[in-house]
DNA sequence: TATGAATGAGGGTTCATTCAT
DNA sequence: CATGAATGAACCCTCATTCAT
């Protein structure tokens, strides 16, 4: 699961190899906080994280942390982005993989494969907690470092995704709005206490609720 | 507004004038504790406010804080308890003051209710934020304050009102789970930040939303 | 092992039963008091042992503590007293049962019998740790419940043997003095930690150091 | 008495000449803490010596002592074997100065050295209390500045000395054992409290119960 | 850029003591 | 005598932030 822990960063990446040898040492320290920060939130919770535990475990100074982020709080809201967009643009990719052609489809595929995800790591889960929102995805989906940002943007796939349909819907906005709600809120207690039941048993009822939702949307 | 800052305390109540001098005299301070926690929590935020703040504020000494409650979150949980409970009680009541018969329509106007509420107060919506969830509505309800617990239980009447209803539901629980949360979680951003939109605008959505979920499990 | 933790009050004692109703309830409040602090200071240590929780577990309200100690020390400083005192009466009614007629071997009984007791209740030994001096035993020997002075004084027996002994000390005093701190010091490494030595391999040289004491200090 | 009070810190020593700027700081710092809190301690007893009044004295910030010390007591204990060994090491070097051939007036010597400094320095005595101990003394003396651990080890020098000695004793660990308890426990009362007498009255019948517990440990 | 020693305000918590009942 | 709610000073310790190197 080491790609769950290295954000970002690939050492063997030729962008990255050619940037100069001190950049390349900046962007190491820079992703070293990251990928401890990371960590450490998920597996002792971020209000129980020092500034001090990241740099200790980075190993880094504790004044450079401050010449990349303004404080621990600017740090996390870089990582929940950041991981956001990550599990968008896996369900996303997977998508392409399959052969769906209706829109119903391709988000009801997203979806699960959204909770999926989600439910393979509890600890991303519960970091990213009920942040997964509508607004996070549609206005903040951020490459995290510099430099990196022509990255597919996966939100607006999907739009043009809606666009391309043949079914219409009223509001899809408000409609994929709601649906990502429904999944980010109903998920989270299902998946990490089993309230009210197991994520693999209520996964069909969230189903047919999206279906059903997006069903009352449509334009005939 | 100050019947939404002040909580169970009645100054005229029988039953408080019927306690002792002393035991009135401990209540105050516990009220009182609880009541300025809530309007700092609600104002600034949990994380910013410190005992010694509400203390302060509240005009009782730091130890006396230690009287009533275990620490700053013992404190914050038996508040988020109390007002959900105390929105649901409200919704209810309302709803009691109707003719509606079936419970699509019933639960439809609590949800309304509840939504017109949350968006009266958005400060009271940020503090319970998105812990209005299906598991503290239906297992920690409790009244904050020792001896008023014989109010009714609103969960009991609404799961009451499911028994009874001549339209069945394939599994009501996990039903009113996923309308929770959806309300509870698509209301926040739009009450708060007005994204995807208005929630006076999104409200007819989420009753759509909301009744095609019903109807998807209905049992014919 | 109940006489170690019930101090000086025996329910069927006549003197008590003589004493009017309020006296004995008031001496039953200061016995709990003095129980359960012995059992606290032994078991978590004096100084992890608050008056809250003397008085919870004694079942008084605090404000009584301060009707009969002037503050947690001393309660303590009467308890090792009383203590110290116990051990001393034990060995030497242990002694009165003997046909032993030389100082040397009553010293040596009385000192033996000592390191038993000790060894055998760690806990006491850990209390009154290396306070069984000989300024503890010769000046403050002290019934703990008033009205019980009349008990015999085991230092004056002591005293008295050491009088009566055929052979003569240079100062007896002194020598007694050096014993008990020997005795005192020496034990309680031994004991709790078994270094040098468990106690029962120390014995037999902690009882030649003894004799040589003694035999160092004779008259011819 | 500057030097009982200024802790293994040399202005002109040459290895601390060689260190650099900042950690010569860094080693001020950690001096001032541990005279400041050996005179506090001394002065107004440990349980009455808080953190605050240490580094105020010190003219140091709150946080800085935990930079050098886990808390309090870890800081006394660094103290107390710091000071042991200063205490010993005096005595043997003091010994070297003689010519005595013994084991028996070897530590003769040592022991009224000791009690000598004790009773010179009764705050000293005070401190390190009934800690004398040779579990202390056998396992626990280190320099308590880092960088100075080339100092002799005293313990190691008497343990050659008892292996060099003609006079064969029974097991001389014990019996070294017994003395350093004797010594210890019997000043104390002695030095601090003239109980039972004045330590230089004391003085010869402590030698002679020395010189006796030897005695009766001689193999022939 | 990078460091890490130093800071000191402020946090939570404890607890001996008081005093009105 | 007995109570126990209330006090508030004092405690230990953390930590984000700074700044000279």
């Amino acid at each position: 699961m080491q790609s769950e822990r290295t954000i970002g960063i690939n050492k063997e990446n030729p962008i990255l190899a050619s940037l100069s040898k001190s950049a390349a040492n900046k962007k190491k320290k820079r992703d070293s906080l990251l990928n401890t920060a990371f960590d450490l939130f998920t597996n002792q919770g971020i209000a129980n994280t020092s500034i001090s535990n990241i740099v200790e475990q980075a190993g880094v100074a504790k004044g450079t942390f401050y010449l990349y982020f303004k404080d621990k709080y600017d740090l996390r809201d870089r990582l929940i982005r950041y991981k956001a967009s990550e599990i968008l643009g896996k369900a996303y990719t997977a998508l392409e993989a399959t052969a769906l052609t209706t829109l119903e489809d391709k988000v009801l595929f997203i979806a699960g494969n959204v909770i999926s995800q989600l439910s393979d790591n509890r600890l991303l889960l519960k970091f990213i907690s009920k942040n997964l929102s509508w607004g996070v995805l549609k206005h903040e989906l951020v490459q995290i470092t510099p430099g990196f940002e022509d990255d597919v943007n996966f939100v607006e796939k999907i739009q043009e995704a809606v666009k391309a349909s043949d079914v219409k819907y009223r509001n899809p906005e408000v409609m994929l709005y709601m649906i990502v709600e429904l999944i980010g809120s109903a998920s989270y207690n299902s998946i990490l206490n089993d309230e009210p039941m197991p994520i693999e048993k209520l996964r069909p009822f969230l189903m047919d609720a999206i279906r059903s939702i997006m069903r009352s949307q449509e334009i005939h």
